[in-house]
DNA sequence: TTCCTTATTGCAACTTTTTGCAATAGTATG
DNA sequence: CATACTATTGCAAAAAGTTGCAATAAGGAA
């Protein structure tokens, strides 16, 4: 029942293998939903599996992110934080205030496909943080 | 005669100061042009300048990054680098093999655009790292 | 030139992130 | 169920990045 189930027989299929540390981090991740920094997973991990470790929490969710299972995201402080990947979109981060929103892919996907062809890249990552100005701050 | 030379009047007219340790750190963001992480920087300016400290390095990219005068750059690690700022440009990563490539701002600036009236945010940074597979590896 | 204000630096302690390697434990197979 | 293979983990050490604070020095004013 935990939603951590459903990625099992992605991993297998390409040869990975599900652990109980994976299933607790995958666990935090889809029950937060937002961005969270390695350290908030943590913290987060340990309580439900104590032996859990930091370094595997770094290992995992850069692995995570490699298999497309989780979103990672520069968050204003230039650190990485990662989210459970679901729909495409990306972020305005207001520089002064700090306040974030989330934008549709869509509204973006006609500049993805001009620098495509501009650049002869394919572009795989859907998840682009951007810095500006709120409506309040600007 | 060095290129930081240029950048003092526009550090005194912000109530800032220029330093030695500001003229190494930019004198070698200048001459190369590219994005160095802050170790690179770092081992670089100290042969100009022997006493300079790491602590100041980071302190002092960040410094540079919020008044302007260097963009900051999500590299592919995730980590941040540093490249003095001139032409708005963003660029493109290959996931695969690393390949870079740089777009003008131009290219996504009509996005940029739409982003801005969808949101209510000013953006600021034209600086962007976009992630996928180059011409060879996609 | 000298003095004064305070922006900037260096140092030391601390936190965060990475890495190599031996021990552990998924899971496929018989 | 037992065995073998090797992906994954934990540990310890190293590297990278951050922070508080006292000492230093840039540069405006006299
Ligand atoms: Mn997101
Ligand atoms: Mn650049
Ligand atoms: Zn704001
Ligand atoms: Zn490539």
């Amino acid at each position: 029942m935990s939603c951590s189930e459903e990625y099992t027989p992605q991993l297998r299929a390409r040869g990975y293998r599900m652990t109980p540390q994976r299933h607790a981090i995958l666990h935090v991740l889809c029950h937060s939903g937002i961005h969270l920094s390695p350290t908030q997973v943590y913290q987060q991990a340990v309580k439900e599996l104590p032996d859990i470790t930091e370094t595997t929490v770094y290992r995992t969710l850069e692995f995570l992110a490699e298999n497309g299972l989780a979103y990672p995201a520069h968050m204003g402080s230039g650190h990485l934080g990662y989210q459970i990947a679901r729909n495409d979109h990306h972020h305005l981060v207001c520089r002064n205030c700090g306040k974030e929103m989330e934008v549709d892919h869509a509204l973006v996907k006609s500049m993805y496909q001009k620098l495509e062809s501009a650049s002869g890249y394919k572009l795989t990552d859907s998840h682009v943080t951007f810095f500006g100005l709120c409506s309040n701050c600007k």
